[in-house]
RNA sequence: GCCCCCAUCGUCUAGAGGCCUAGGACGCCACCCUUUCAAGGUGGAGAUCACCGGUUCGAAUCCGGUUGGGGGUACCA
């Protein structure tokens, strides 16, 4: 049972609360897609906010990549936080929790004076020893309320031994809270099972991620939280803050999981869950975006090339799935190779630059081709690339100054080591001829079919030992726009290196 | 353990009681195209709709149970 996607008349407010724990992962950059497709495609307001309060594991390196990986997304926030030099945006400001304290803070003496909160003075290890306890008598873990009933003098006692005291919210006991989300329908959790009292401040005074989300949620006016299903049973919990804070809480939507390929939760530990790392193997935007959005979403259609303008067009939270999706890298690829070739040709050229740019410094190449060069080679190559990383690998045969052969590839399997050297050598002075005169792909090609023609020899295996002897490879784009793209001079280098190879090969096994 | 969620080809999915002999896509296999590799085209294999029971003239679709999977259960987010 699911209700209208919208509730209520109020604007719609959407936000993405990535933790600056790690790199930008697949799964905040999903949810992140989709809070931002469901606030463009009803024209409300989509909000970044960092919960950087776990200083521990926050990095603001980790902080760099998210807000650049989502940037890189296209997914573009109205309201967020303040980035290098630049102010932050929205009336809501601060948008980053550490900078928000007061708020907290005032929310927490609020709650304190009204006593839905009481401090807890336990230490560590009884909370650990009560854990213990509970899991060897088959009782499920839950906070003991050792500290919720102290009467004022005996905190007082506490405080004078400096005991840090962390803050704890007072569950009702066995009531039912109750929530309508837009995509798993109904659900109701006994607050009973919610492990008794939780804290909402640590002795340190740092408030935890449970009370801050909805401190913020409260105050940044949020109507919609549309998260991952790993909160779906923490719901509950910030309902109850809600309304002890006076407030109705928003519309729930919880998306279905981003799995490994075993079906558990997407990790680092079996499956690549970087964004950044995705682009810097050269998948595009416009592949992961639209990859990203079909994981768990669907049109309804069978239409599944969609751009972000279609996206936004299209979404809507009624399509989404309950169930776990895979992450499929193959598809990925396959949908990358779909929008690398739909890609403007000079837009592909800015794109390949910085791989090619990379491979140099790497040394996987030896010279950086200009911006000319690597568009004529556009045609080429962008129907064998799935992705852009792949592009040395296609072409970067062009790029170096010297490539390894392999003897034994200049030699067709219909062939022997005869044949190759007769072939090469009589190809090598047809490509010579051509190339006095102009240097073109439709010249090279009917030439050299017919020597293969006038020789008796099948044409592929005349080409594959030239392709082998100017590339080293067996694999290439077409042979004559390679010849013509190596240059006639380099053309006839290679050929005449790899003459000199299979000759040198053919001599150490006669003697 | 307890609580919650989920369940259609290997994977992503279409499917809102008769349109389903369960459709599409990725991947896989063949063939066509072809100088190799891709891309493209055509075709194929691949799902007793997890299982059992009910409701109904009729169920992948509704209900109940079972099984399986996942998530949560912190002074992490």
């Amino acid at each position: 049972m699911r209700s209208s996607p919208i509730a209520g008349t109020s604007p719609i407010r959407v936000r993405i609360a990535p933790s600056p724990t790690g790199p930008l992962h697949i799964g905040t950059a999903r949810t992140a897609l989709f809070n931002f497709l469901f606030a463009r495609h009803h024209q409300g307001t989509f909000i970044l906010r960092l919960e950087d309060t776990d200083q521990a594991r926050g990095s603001l390196a980790f902080e760099k990549d998210i807000l650049d990986g989502l940037h890189t997304l296209g997914i573009t926030w109205d309201e967020g936080p303040a980035v290098s030099g630049e102010e932050a945006r929205g009336p809501h400001a601060p948008y980053r929790q550490m900078e928000r304290l007061p708020l907290y803070a005032e929310a927490a003496s609020d709650l304190l004076a009204r006593d839905l909160v009481y401090p807890c003075y336990c230490l560590p290890d009884q909370l650990d020893a009560d854990r213990k306890l509970a899991e060897a008598e088959h009782r499920p873990p839950r906070y003991v309320g050792r500290c919720a009933n102290f009467t004022p003098e005996e905190r007082k006692v506490r405080e004078a031994a400096s005991l840090a005291a962390a803050l704890r919210f007072r569950v009702p006991e066995n009531t039912l809270v109750g929530f309508d989300d837009l995509i798993r329908g109904h659900v109701e959790i006994n607050t009973d099972a919610l492990g008794g009292d939780f804290v909402l401040v640590r002795g340190d005074g740092s408030p935890l991620y449970h009370f801050t989300v909805v401190v913020d949620d409260v105050e940044m006016e949020i109507s919609h939280v549309i998260r991952g299903e790993d909160h779906l049973s923490n719901t509950p919990k910030h309902i109850l803050l809600f309304r002890a804070m006076g407030h109705e809480p928003p519309v729930f939507a919880h998306l279905p999981l981003i799995l490994n390929p075993d079906r558990t939760k997407m990790s680092k530990r079996k499956s690549q869950t970087a964004v950044g790392d995705y682009l810097a193997q050269g998948f595009i935007r416009e592949a992961l975006v639209n990859y990203l959005a079909l994981l768990g979403w669907s049109t309804g259609s069978e239409d599944e090339i969609l751009g972000m303008d279609e996206l936004i067009r299209r979404f809507d939270l009624d399509h989404v799935h309950q169930a776990g999706a895979v992450f499929d890298r193959e598809r990925l690829e396959w949908l990358n190779g779909q929008w690398v070739r739909r890609l403007d040709p000079d837009e592909l050229v800015d794109r390949l630059r910085p791989f090619l740019e990379a491979d140099a410094v790497a040394g996987r190449i030896d010279r950086m081709p200009p911006d000319g060069q690597i568009r004529a080679l556009v045609p080429l190559v962008r129907e064998r690339l799935p992705t852009l990383g792949a592009i040395t690998d296609q072409v970067g045969f062009l790029f170096v100054d010297h490539v390894a052969i392999d003897p034994a590839m200049l030699v067709p399997k219909r062939w022997d080591a005869a044949t190759a050297l007769d072939g090469l050598a009589a190809a090598r002075e047809v490509i010579a001829d051509v190339g006095r005169v102009s240097f073109e792909a439709d010249e090279l090609e009917p030439l050299l079919r017919s020597l293969a023609e006038r020789r008796g020899w099948k044409a592929g295996d005349l080409f594959m030992a030239i392709r082998v002897a100017v590339t080293g490879r067996t694999a290439t784009p077409p042979l004559f726009d390679t010849l013509v793209a190596l240059g006639y001079e380099q053309a006839l280098h290679r050929m005449d290196r790899a003459i000199g190879v299979l000759r040198a090969a053919a001599s150490a096994t006669a003697t």
